[in-house]
DNA sequence: AATCGACAGTTACCAAAGCAACCATCTCGA
DNA sequence: TCGAGATGGTTGCTTTGGTAACTGTCGATT
């Protein structure tokens, strides 16, 4: 009979691997502005594109739209978030960051980037070649 | 100011990547046996090592013991599994796989490593240098 | 042997995430 | 122009996960 050892089995490495590393990030968001994942990655999706819609963010953040409500909403009773209804369209709403919005994602990013650099600095020369991997994983796991 | 891209940023696409991944995997054991991922832990530990404690379970698939305590009850009810006091220590149990148990598993490893070895496969030459990246990660990130 | 702190495991409670139903609006075709 | 289906977004329900409190047992110290 075929035997698998859980500590070497792929999709329990990586999913071990995710969270750790999301639980750690926490910290370089946490302490300052207490923040979800999905409010960071609003907060990021539209500092990045500027004005969008609840719709877009969730296509570009691989978010289930009613994580990006939620997550909306959350911002915007932190006033970090504006909402203005789309004039050609009227279900749709352009969101957008206030200035304590882009002033919050100022003071996150460089210490996210910080973050990231120190991981790929500790993989040293196997940094290049595990973002090859995740490429080439992501192109055979695409979003749904 | 500094600028992140998100779909660039390594906690992001690791956790992305998990996600879909650990979605597609449940492909190989949802259609026969409907598992959930601690159930599934549980049960590859149990096999993997034979009888030991929920203790033990939880820190070797990385999990809290509330998960643990309620993935072996429900796999307790689906009769894959049996607790047994233990003799010299009444506070812990000593749980093992059941004939049904270790059958559903010899049935799952199989499919579950050709999961694995598609995508390893798929990644060609940048296999090892993914799982020794892995390895440094996970050295980097251990478990709390 | 009585008691105190540690420990295995369960349960209760609360936060987060997904699904589905829903509302409002748009688009398209008769 | 009006009706049917599609679409952006929200809300309610259910499931899942985590924290903390609790139960019962052990070991040690007295």
């Amino acid at each position: 009979m075929s035997k698998l050892a859980l500590e070497h089995f792929l999709p329990y490495r990586l999913n071990r691997l995710s969270s750790a590393v999301s639980q750690q990030f926490r910290a370089v968001y946490g302490p300052h502005h207490d923040l979800t994942v999905p409010e960071w990655r609003v907060l990021a999706t539209l500092a990045q594109f500027g004005t969008m819609t609840a719709k877009a963010i969730g296509k570009h953040s691989s978010m289930h739209k009613t994580k990006v409500s939620r997550a909306v909403r959350a911002l915007e009773e932190r006033r970090w978030l504006t909402r203005c209804e789309s004039e050609h369209d009227r279900r749709e709403e352009s969101l957008s960051l206030t200035a304590p919005g882009l002033q919050a994602y100022g003071e996150i990013v460089p210490r996210a980037l910080a973050f990231e650099a120190g991981i790929l600095a500790a993989l040293g020369p196997h940094a290049e070649p595990l973002l090859r991997a995740l490429a080439l994983m992501e192109e055979r796991f695409p979003v749904d």
